[in-house]
DNA sequence: CTATGATTTCGCTGTGTGACGAAGTGTAGA
DNA sequence: TCTACACTTCGTCACACAGCGAAATCATAG
């Protein structure tokens, strides 16, 4: 039987549920970030942004690519990506005016200005 | 701050985050149901579905009507429902072909052929 | 008014999950 | 090879939540 839709559909919507992947997911609207980058926007262990990160690959909600010591991430492409377009459609349209949204995009602008490495070079010494 | 959106959009990612709510909303779509016909499909105890209800009724998925003893709850029509609408198309859309909702909506082909007098009845004489 | 009954609310229990820090993995550079 | 380091995995804790049965609510029937 066909219960695989339901597990991968419920894969999804449990992604979607939680505050920090959706931020997530509106980050990558303009294009691939790596992981120092959303840490950064999201204000969270690297540990945690990770987990969240696997499961949004897991939902098939991002893809990912790795680039020596990065990986970058981004929204689905391929055929997948057609599967789960229209709900990040959905997410897309109904939070382009959130408040929190909008404040994560002015602090990614600000973030992405610089090369990762150097980023990562400021969070170190922040500690 | 129009962090509101945010919350709205939260309650529905969390009310779609659930096999059991899932099963509801599409079971919803050919028309309203009372409690007890949902609770006959899914095989729940009834406090568990109208927790389920309440939940998908605070996130905008559904509209409840009340008349006598029984409570109808459909999708939802007026200016919410235009909201919700693409998340529940796209929920349709996917699941159409999936095994359970196929067997949910058999099953209530069966179940709405009475009407909820007698499928009560039917209920307490089961136990 | 009282009883019956559909639904909801409440209290509880077990399971699932987000958060972190510590430890592990794999890659670039010395 | 050895070190540094971006990222992931693991272990743990606190909290959220699905499930049930018991009790409360509210409306009809008698």
């Amino acid at each position: 039987m066909n219960s695989e839709t339901m597990r991968a559909t419920l894969r999804v919507t449990k992604a979607l549920a939680d505050l920090q992947r959706v931020r997530i997911l509106m980050m990558l609207g303009p294009g691939e970030l790596c992981v120092c980058q959303i840490v950064e926007v999201l204000g969270l262990a690297p540990s945690t942004v990770s987990k969240h990160l696997s499961v949004l690959s897991g939902a098939g909600l991002v893809d990912s690519r790795k680039e020596g010591r990065w990986m970058y991430y981004r929204l689905p492409q391929g055929a997948y990506g057609t599967f789960v377009r229209p709900a990040l459609k959905w997410l897309g349209d109904t939070l382009a005016e959130d408040g929190t949204i909008m404040q994560d995009a002015r602090k990614l602008r600000s973030v992405v200005s610089c090369d990762p490495e150097r980023l990562c070079q400021r969070r170190r010494d922040r500690e």
